[in-house]
DNA sequence: GAGTCTATCGCAACACGTTGCAATAAGCAT
DNA sequence: ATGCTTATTGCAACGTGTTGCGATAGACTC
């Protein structure tokens, strides 16, 4: 099987997107959104780099973290930190959504707009801040580690 | 809540805790507390790191790290991830509060624990999550800066 | 005070992420 | 196709934070 290609309509809006900013379309931006594309869900900056290494063993660190800023600044990525300060980065395609990391178990929750839309909200009434879901790293403890400490 | 300033008690406190884990008192971490303590608010490791080595030059990142680290596991100090994921500590004494981190004028907002609550509560019975407001830590837009976007 | 045990320290190396700069190559014009 | 402009790349060095290890020194016993 051959490698798997990022979706054609994302390829050709990031194209078109570059060019209309007088920036490139370049052989390491087409991996990188491919791996991207295809480690659905979340990936640290170094799991993404050892991806993209795979592939393109001449890449280096500053250039895939370059290449994430600019998808980022095009909106077709975004990237938030987790409980350690690492980042991690997902597909704006992706579902906006926060994250909860739980202390206890580790596991990770993801946070729906649906259910995040009323407290951003109250967020905002309450401090006149409007806060950006998709940077909203939250620790704690989910349900279950909650109900296992209760004991 | 408006408790001592750091010096005396907190020391004591400090050495007691540290034996009853069969830990040591040192030089270095007086040094720590101390500065902690002096930088009221927040500071990240690498300001710590550099007024712990005004008053001792030998002192090394890795002692510092190790000794915020210990006053974390006493619940004397906590961290944060600051917007670009850098460590900010801040000695527990502080009121207890979130972070609001403005990506227009880069202002840190501070959250406290009144305003904090329904939100939380609102996540939790969302979510069952139960979130640490401590290591809250959002990114948004304050409302300056949402007011001068809307023009 | 001397001896013992071991927590803590400083060092050195590593991991992740960022930045400046010279070489390369993408995209346009001819 | 060829040449030109300059965005992008790779490199190398740096900043922040972490970890392993031998050396140091705190605290306790005698």
């Amino acid at each position: 099987m051959a490698s798997e290609r990022a979706g054609e309509g994302l390829t050709e809006r990031l194209q078109v997107a570059l060019k209309g900013r007088g920036q490139r379309w370049t052989e390491q931006r087409q991996i990188i959104v491919d791996v991207l594309a295809a480690s659905d869900g979340h990936a640290t900056g170094a799991e993404l780099i050892e991806r993209v290494r795979e592939q393109d063993p001449s890449a280096t660190p500053s250039t895939v973290y370059r290449t994430l800023d600019l998808l980022e600044e095009l909106g077709l990525a975004r990237h938030h930190h987790g409980p350690d300060g690492r980042e991690t980065y997902h597909l704006e395609e992706t579902v906006e959504h926060g994250h909860l990391h739980c202390r206890g178990c580790g596991a990770e929750q993801e946070l729906d707009a649906a259910a995040a839309t009323p407290i951003l909200k109250s967020i905002t009434s309450a401090t006149g801040f409007s806060a950006d879901l998709d940077h909203l790293s939250l620790q704690g403890l989910c349900a279950a580690c909650r109900a296992a400490q209760v004991s």
